[in-house]
DNA sequence: AGCCAGGGTCTGC
DNA sequence: GCAGACCATGGC
């Protein structure tokens, strides 16, 4: 990708035409980022913590070097990703293009696996507030503080060292065990995030699935946001909604190369329509 | 009070 | 295969 890039002192300045960091950070993907009162974000992704700002196409990300712009954030917000060609191939649905009317400045980022694999787990029967919550307490109990108040998320031999009762002060609930069991099936190489990459779809399904807590759903969404599958396709009760709704006949199979972006586009509409009907 | 939340497991048919 | 109970916790 060709981005235009301007350097001024420690901040980095970048142009992302057709972008939206509120849309991304704030779609239920990813768990970590507080919207501060001046709608930038702040949060923690693979080992560093960032503040982030978006004026027009201008995205500022605060306080950082070249080679944590290259090496994390570059490919975190997936700026390597050509989402013009993706939308265009999306465009031919037409309920589809009205959801990338609104949402269509949604990235699917690039998250750490074994981070992906303990957010979905704990997603189950749950909502975005209280899975913040819960994941917010797993970093400051386990994980190492990289700044003060600032913790990274733990390892999967951590948690694997841990019993149910030590993930008490999360408030998981029935989650905890979950997580201990992928954090051994992890730790031990029973699940192997680098056999899972190279996999297919459905060998990568199989293979998440075999960790305790782990079905269809949890397992689509981490081969979406963690492993960068594109094509991967959660169906959470939102989506089940939609499809009944818009699909009837099917979702589309020209639309399945890129679903999973489509899918998020469509649950973020979904929900912000639904937002609006509340207010 | 009772329902629901980006589900999964287990049981019973 | 598929419906239904159950699972912890918290907000409304």
């Amino acid at each position: 990708m060709n981005l235009q890039i301007t350097q001024v002192q420690t901040d980095i300045l970048v142009t992302i035409p057709y972008f939206s960091l509120t849309d991304t950070l704030d779609c239920g993907q990813a768990f970590r980022w507080t919207a501060q009162p001046d709608n930038s974000f702040t949060g923690i992704a693979c080992g560093k913590f960032l503040h982030v700002a978006q004026h027009g196409d201008t995205v500022i990300f605060y306080d950082t070097t070249p080679s944590d712009f290259d090496e994390i954030w570059r490919p975190y917000f997936d700026l390597d990703t050509d989402y013009d060609a993706i939308r265009k191939a999306l465009s031919f649905q037409p309920t589809i293009r009205t959801a990338m009317e609104h949402a269509g400045g949604i990235r699917i980022l690039r998250q750490e696996p074994w981070e992906t694999l303990c957010s979905f787990i704990i997603s189950q029967n749950n909502n975005i507030p209280r899975i913040k919550g819960i994941l917010s307490r797993l970093c400051e109990h386990f994980g190492e503080e990289l700044a003060s108040g600032v913790y990274d998320f733990p390892t999967a031999q951590t948690l694997a060292a841990c019993t149910v009762d030590d993930l008490s002060p999360l408030r998981a609930g029935f989650r905890a065990k979950y997580l201990i069991d992928a954090a051994q099936k992890v730790s031990s190489g029973e699940v192997n995030f680098t056999r899972i990459q190279n996999a297919s779809l459905q060998d990568g399904e199989a293979e998440l699935t075999q960790i305790f807590g782990v079905g269809t759903k949890v397992a689509q969404c981490v081969l979406l946001f963690g492993f960068h599958k594109l094509d991967a396709f959660p169906v959470d009760v939102w989506v089940k909604r939609i499809l009944a709704h818009y699909f009837p006949r099917g979702f589309p199979k020209r639309a399945k190369r890129y679903g999973g972006v489509a899918q998020q586009y469509l649950f973020h509409y979904e929900r912000m329509l639904e937002k609006n009907r509340l207010d």
